[in-house]
DNA sequence: TTGTCTCTTGAACAAATGTTCAAGTAAACC
DNA sequence: GGTTTACTTGAACATTTGTTCAAGAGACAA
């Protein structure tokens, strides 16, 4: 009759994704997990290292999921899938539109040295995984090799985070189709050749 | 000795900007404001009414910002300008590079009715603000006029969105600058012909 | 049965937080 | 001077929250 860990920390994650980190109170944990607090405090000794566990869990799903499509045979149809499945979430999971990771960053204030360390590893992390993705676009011609892959990555994650937030407010699942659309031709157009970015736009980082 | 109510606002603005909703207590505004817990709910009736004018302010200056913006005569310029001065907020202010907005989404779940209504309000308000410069950059055929106003300005308030996150995570200013270069190069480049975008992309909202 | 070990229980604590209200202060008006 | 009015004070309340811990339950060995 005991949970595995990782069932655990599926059940957790999607409280503190559909809640937020400071509204998913240890009572609400208690009852989605069936726990007494006595129980729970024995698995986890609190709910900041609760959330670092969850960040971690996360962090790593995503860049395990990023590292598939890179080695997806049709990168461009790979990498539009992956927007589109992560974007348009069906309603009865409309808060996983929402990134967690950026949702745990607006409650920044109120986490521990712990929390906020596991917070910017998970973001650290994700942005690894968008980096593979783009050298592999760049390895098959689809993006300019003149920018180097981590600075075009850090510019797709932003476009994550940001669009994630519209697909989560917009109504209209058409129009963030037409986002995705655009981006992925933003993806593939014309880079400014340099504005002082500290490092040489010609080299590629591996 | 009574501080008029912009006042007031500005310094809650400033408190709920730096900290979060949630995380600022009411003592935290007392102390603030100098106010003790009497005085202060004789003027707000409570802490959601407070965030409810935080909203309606702040919106309310950064919609007539990009008005102003609209009626400049180098509308590029000052478009980069506007990105710049709120992207590139000095350390002291650093906590400015977020968007108080997409933070207060986060904490959504928290809120009352009252206080979710304003929010999106807000975001409609700054939208609403977007909307107008794009017609400005259409007019004057830095845009394409093949695409709704409204889309293209959800599009500019998204990249607005994402890139405060970024601009405010990193360390390398050089980076966002990048960034802003490459938005810029976005706006006025290849925009999708269709994706079953709903309202017809021949037609132009005011 | 008895004793030991592991895990679970749920009542309880301490701190924080939003909010209220009776008492106090001082200026304005008759 | 006396009375009313408007505003301020700060102690206090009720609730929520993260966390602890003595007592209990059940499995297994002696």
């Amino acid at each position: 009759m005991v949970q595995q860990s990782n069932e655990l920390l599926d059940k957790v994650t999607e409280l503190f994704w559909a809640k937020g980190f400071q509204a998913t109170s240890m009572r609400d944990v208690q009852h989605a997990l069936n726990m007494r607090p006595g129980s729970l405090y024995a698995r986890f000794p609190g709910k900041s290292a609760l959330f670092v566990q969850v960040m971690e869990h996360y962090a790593g799903q995503l860049k395990a999921h990023l590292l598939t499509i890179a080695q997806a045979s049709d990168l461009i149809e790979a990498t539009r899938m992956f927007f589109t499945q992560e974007l348009l979430r069906a309603p009865d999971k409309r808060y996983q539109r929402q990134c967690l990771l950026i949702n745990a960053m607006a409650e920044r204030s109120k986490l521990d040295d712990n929390a906020a360390v596991a917070l910017d590893a998970a973001l650290n992390d994700v942005e690894d995984g968008f980096r593979h993705l783009i050298s592999a676009l760049q390895h098959h011609h689809f993006v300019t090799q003149t920018v180097p892959a981590k600075i075009v990555a850090k510019w797709l994650q932003t476009q994550f985070i940001a669009l994630r937030h519209t697909a989560y407010r917009s109504a209209d699942d058409a129009g963030v189709a037409y986002h995705i659309d655009k981006l992925l031709l933003d993806l593939q157009g014309q880079w400014p050749t340099s504005h002082g970015s500290s490092s040489s736009p010609a080299e590629l980082p591996d």
